[in-house]
DNA sequence: CTTCTCACA
DNA sequence: TGTGAGCA
């Protein structure tokens, strides 16, 4: 026995905390080379290797458990498909990545967004065809609260990254939806010209008021709105403004040459 | 410096 | 699956 090291200066060497390399000789998978008359752990180039092969399995994210099984009786064979749920994990970690990525973006771009509203305007805005699917619906005059948030919990996720558009139907229900990824929708909302526009509310009459003046804009403008009437809350931007909730409202147009006329 | 144990996230 | 505190 020559040329062993101590605890710190394995951890040193390797980048681990001492705490770790006890830790995992406590779970039964790095044993030192010996211990001395003080009592002190000391580690050889076996042990060196043993330990970068751990961190590395660690690293693809296996439990301490089934490392120790693929240190210990598990063939080649046997790993394989295990680095296969590995490399699966790491991709599906990736992804969850990606997306945060582009909340994070989203959120920098309607921000600036935000500072570019003209106040109280009025605009008519083109928008792509959207496909909304639908989350619950309720009574117009109903609001949204903690118990119904818990009733219809589970069905979106990350509900409050989301823009959730209340469409306000003739039979004097609100349909409460979001887009989401892929294939199949309840709604698809037009491509064409709307009608438009975002405000900041504290409360709820603040909202309600809105709407009444988004109405009366509408009627005294001739606007020939077709349709439902469209909310989007974007809970999300409060993070810039706090204690204030974003909304647009908005409304398809079936005569915008006439409005430019 | 090391050891161990305990509580804590 | 580790970390931090406290002790000897």
């Amino acid at each position: 026995m020559q040329g062993e090291i101590t605890i710190s200066e394995l951890a040193k060497l390797m980048q681990v905390s001492t705490h770790q390399i006890r830790y995992f000789e406590e779970k039964g998978i790095l044993n030192p080379a010996y211990t001395g008359e003080n009592q002190y752990r000391m580690y050889g180039m076996d042990e060196i290797y043993r330990l970068a092969h751990i961190l590395l399995l660690r690293k693809m994210g296996f439990s301490v458990q089934v490392i120790k099984e693929c240190l210990s009786h598990l063939t080649a064979e046997q790993i394989t498909p295990l680095f296969h749920q590995a490399l699966a994990n790491t991709e599906a970690e990736i992804r969850r990545l990606q997306e945060n990525k582009h909340f994070i973006e989203k959120l920098l771009v309607e921000r600036e967004q935000i500072s570019e509203i003209e106040e109280a305007a009025f605009t008519i805005v083109q928008r792509e065809a959207l496909p909304l699917t639908l989350w619950f619906e309720m009574g117009a005059t109903e609001s949204l609260n903690a118990q119904k948030l818990l009733q219809h919990q589970g069905k979106i996720p990350n509900l409050f990254e989301k823009d959730i558009h209340y469409v306000y139907n003739e039979s004097g229900n609100v349909g409460m939806y979001t887009r989401i990824g892929t294939g199949a929708y309840d709604l698809l909302l037009p491509a064409g010209s709307y009608v438009s526009r975002t405000f900041l509310v504290q409360n709820e009459e603040q909202l309600h008021a809105h709407i009444q003046e988004f109405y009366a804009h509408a009627e005294q403008m001739g606007y020939m709105c077709s349709g439902p009437l469209l909310m989007v809350e974007k809970s999300y931007l409060s993070l810039f403004t706090p204690n204030q909730l974003h909304y647009e409202l908005f409304s398809y147009l079936c005569n915008p040459e006439e409005v430019h006329a």
